[in-house]
DNA sequence: GGCGAGCACTCGGTAGGATGGAGTGCCAGC
DNA sequence: GCTGGCACTCCATCCTACCGAGTGCTCGCC
């Protein structure tokens, strides 16, 4: 299993990427085929196939020579063909046109966005089902980080004598909370004048760039309340760029393979959202848009392939789209649902943004 | 299958419901055997159980009397016994002394909530994690409903010049958010009076509760951002009573069924919020505390069994533990966990708010 | 009357062997 | 360079036999 050597983009190798036409499409019948049918694919199967117009003796001979490049493996001998990732890749980069969502699919796109509300946290969460229900795959979507979104307004409600809320509201319409323990008795107007004070010295910096004090007013009362807050601020921005993860359809995986122990590790890797995001974010920073088996890096997940797709608010990243399947998951598919799903979510957010 | 006639907890029924003495010793060691093996268990392996001591041909003719009665059934004939969810159900009312947690979990636990920190939503996620370590089950956390909280504090904050967030803060510290499309550009100053109205307007009852008008003012600008707030809080008071479901170690159930299919279905009905609140729910007004098999009555469940335990906060009922795995689970430890967690849980919550 | 030893019986799981078929690699010939 | 033909491989399936775990039943014993 050495095929993922050099795969880089530079495509200096003395080996053309570009396969002769015929083995190409080879390549293609046969991840197509083993894409519909998970079944191992043999020479006679493709003879029919666009593009190939030759004896199965001839295909067999392509396949075997696919096979020594590294596109292709037999479970064993005297079975059909199956692609490596590296086949899978191939197919990806340079076989699978760009493909439109199905007419049903875009219906329900068009439903959803139609008919979304909300806020923007179950719209994230509603958007993996649709993923989820378009793809067959398991969808991530992951949220703004906020690490560097500017406080819009700071607020303090009391809700006993000595303890009081702390709500943080972001200038992207995001909130955060927490709660804040007075060392004494403080009524709603002292709550007030401190939550002054506070947006005043933290407007349109981030949270975790308040830094510790949080201005004075003179007062002792008071000072003791923008203290507490100050504990307050710093254990939300500690918290900052802990992006919210969302998993839907996680039981599509139980569907895709039929050890249990593969699904059992897969599942166990989706419910480490520090894992999933990483591995997300890692994908799209190597600019990739799929990563297949080997190529995430993630052992548990070596027969599994990802499609990511960025969310951009007005220009800027907002989050990441993640679909997860099988390697021989409908890659043209789920490139297109993502596509479009992660184009109509970006502007619908842009949108309400204004 | 006609085992489930009439369990009711009147004890009506002519039949007793104690078992003589040595069945029960019986049904005890095959329901123990079981759920430790997870294989049939034969009359030869229960010989040296304690309060058995005679031999298999007797344990086996008790065996057969315990078929009849509905408590075992046989895979096929010529194997052991596997017990039924009557069988279950006899063995957690009669059979299962009060467990305590062991040492390990005990400290698991004291360490957790030594570190417990963070609002509500993030404490019941992890509590969801936790839970799920302690049995090596899916454990569910459904947070308070909200329904009929009231309102402590409602702001406005502007976001762009026609829009607004509309904050809103209950009593018990939790915060809902909508924003709110304004008809014309409003300054800071207009919707900090607006929401100066709204609090006033609102203080006190639960946002289910705010009817359609919520004040006026005589200007008329002014008067228009608290139509479009109405509005939106009409949209919040509707999605009120939906309760955040939080769900941890899904991937147990791989390792609970060897059936793809079964985790399959288990799992989509793990990914339907309502469907699982609603359970949860159901059986907690049952009086019930396990419920196994078909009791229920979701039919994708049939092999799984369920521990709730009930989450209060200063003597109100605000949450629900939910603990899922096979009808086979540790049910003496699940229920054990339950309760330590939920205790600990709801004295946490409890002491946070005061 | 309840208990236990003995016995015949059942049936799932496993191992061995035969068979068929899908698939391959190779080669000679067009 | 492609194709038809051929020998070969190996999985999947089926059948059979067989072992063993487990049962139900009966009869004799205390």
């Amino acid at each position: 299993m050495k095929t993922a050597d050099d795969m880089g983009t530079d495509g200096g190798p003395s080996e053309p990427e570009i396969l002769d036409a015929r083995k190409a499409a080879i390549l293609n019948a046969v991840v197509t085929e083993y894409i519909s049918s998970a079944q191992p694919v043999g020479s006679q199967h493709l003879v029919d196939a666009p593009g190939v117009a030759v004896s199965s003796a001839t295909v067999r001979s392509d396949m075997a020579a696919l096979e020594r490049e590294g596109y292709l493996t037999q479970p064993h001998t005297s079975a059909g063909r199956v692609p490596t990732d590296k086949g899978y890749r191939f197919f990806v980069d340079h076989l699978a046109g760009p493909a439109m969502l199905d007419p049903v699919g875009r219906q329900q796109v068009r439903r959803f966005f139609a008919h979304a509300h909300g806020e923007i946290e179950s719209m994230l969460e509603r958007t993996s089902g649709l993923l989820a229900d378009l793809t067959d795959c398991t969808a991530m979507v992951v949220g703004p980080s906020h690490e560097s979104t500017p406080i819009r307004s700071i607020q303090l409600v009391g809700l006993a004598p000595r303890v009081a809320l702390l709500v943080v509201v972001l200038a992207d319409g995001s909130v955060r909370k927490q709660s804040v323990e007075l060392a004494a008795d403080t009524d709603d107007e002292r709550l007030a004048e401190a939550a002054r004070v506070l947006t005043v010295h933290c407007l349109g910096r981030p949270v975790a760039q308040v830094d510790g004090e949080c201005g004075t007013t003179g007062d002792p009362d008071t000072d003791g309340v923008l203290a507490a807050c100050a504990g307050a601020l710093a254990t939300l921005g500690s918290e900052e760029g802990a992006e919210q993860l969302f998993v839907g359809g996680s039981s599509r995986m139980a569907a895709a393979f039929d050890a249990v122990d593969t699904v059992r590790s897969v599942l166990t890797i989706l419910e480490q959202q520090l894992v999933v995001v990483t591995l997300l974010r890692d994908v799209l920073d190597r600019g990739l848009s799929v990563a297949i088996g080997s190529e995430h890096g993630v052992e548990p997940l070596a027969s599994c392939a990802l499609v990511v797709m960025p969310i951009s608010v007005d220009g800027a990243e907002a989050g990441t789209i993640g679909l997860l399947g099988p390697t021989r998951m409908n890659y043209p598919q789920a490139l297109a649902a993502a596509r479009v799903v992660g184009d109509r979510l970006s502007s619908h957010l842009s949108e309400v943004g204004r």
